[in-house]
DNA sequence: CACAACCTTAACGTTAACGTGAAGGTCGTG
DNA sequence: CACGACCTTCACGTTAACGTTAAGGTTGTG
């Protein structure tokens, strides 16, 4: 079992911008922007006002780099889709603190109806791009028909060199 | 003999800007602007230089815009995967025009081949978005779970997550 | 043929998402 | 305690992808 610097396990484990941004593979601009535009805020600030990053903070910054660049969404809609962070300021604050049983569970409810809106706009993003593969498949399969009828005899290898026709091939359709 | 609004089937029925627009769900501005990043060329002007667009450009500019809006990807980007225009403009020219089976051949074969590179980097994108899916609903198990555990019994695993303690109310953090 | 409803090019404006300094404070190691 | 490497907050610059007039030509319909 690898301790690394110590055995309690609530140890904090704060990172500076920099390490962020080799971590999560953004630029300290982008995090800071990210920040400015209220998509998240870091755990915590030094005396000296540098930002200190923890492993919630990097798990978000993971999920909007996604949303950014494999989703392809706006830094708007994905603001949109994430808790605004005054909430989940708050609702951390509530859920370390509170010790009732009901609260929490709504806080609970609360995450799980998000995610649930996250994984219903990613569905719905992942149906329109099969809609696109299945269009492109389909060109393809067009073309493969003609070249099929382009000549009787399939050829195994298309080279540069032309060929003389076994008979007059017509265009057929469909 | 040549019937001239009725039955040839080689109509050409070409579009102006708006038309087009409305069709495709664009914008004139768009349109103009695709052409001057060589992403289409329409199929014909008026005499007064009106843009005039057939099936063909109508074709390609809703692909364009899917690849835009439902893939994400940016003009340049979409530009890569296109044929590019001149090459586009010439390859009709010679596919109508030239009688030599091989050459047309080889037109089909390269389009499939572009074809296929789409496809590729389709499906690459569906990859990670269903990346993102299942990590989303990892969250949402998690979120279950603790739910589950939450009116069910104690804590299974501390560290990093929620506190369900026995003894409420502590405030402590730094 | 008059005229409204299109169209053209050209040019400047706008927004998002950062990049790139500048001017100065902070951290930790020798 | 000095110093280099990091950080801070402005603030202006840049690029992509258009939006928005402006000034003028084209088309088809009454």
């Amino acid at each position: 079992m690898p301790t690394k610097t110590l055995a309690t396990p609530a140890e904090p484990a704060l990172l500076r911008i920099q390490d962020v941004a080799a971590e999560t593979g953004l630029t300290t601009r982008a995090i800071r922007y990210y920040e400015e535009m209220g998509l998240l805020e870091p755990a915590a600030r030094s005396d000296g006002a540098y930002r200190l990053f923890d492993a919630s903070d990097l798990e978000r910054l993971r999920f909007i780099r996604s949303l950014r660049d494999d989703a392809g969404f706006s830094l708007a809609q994905i603001g949109q889709l994430l808790e605004d962070e005054a909430a989940r300021e708050r609702n951390r604050q509530r859920f370390r603190t509170t010790g009732d049983k009901a609260e929490r569970r709504a806080l609970l409810k609360d995450a799980t109806a998000r995610v649930d809106r996250q994984i219903e706009t990613l569905v719905a993003k992942r149906a329109r791009l099969d809609s696109m593969i299945a269009d492109a498949r389909g060109r393809r399969r067009h073309l493969d028909e003609h070249l099929a009828n382009l000549d009787g005899g399939p050829d195994p290898h298309p080279g540069g060199g032309p060929h003389p026709a076994p008979h007059p091939a017509r265009g057929s359709r469909r």
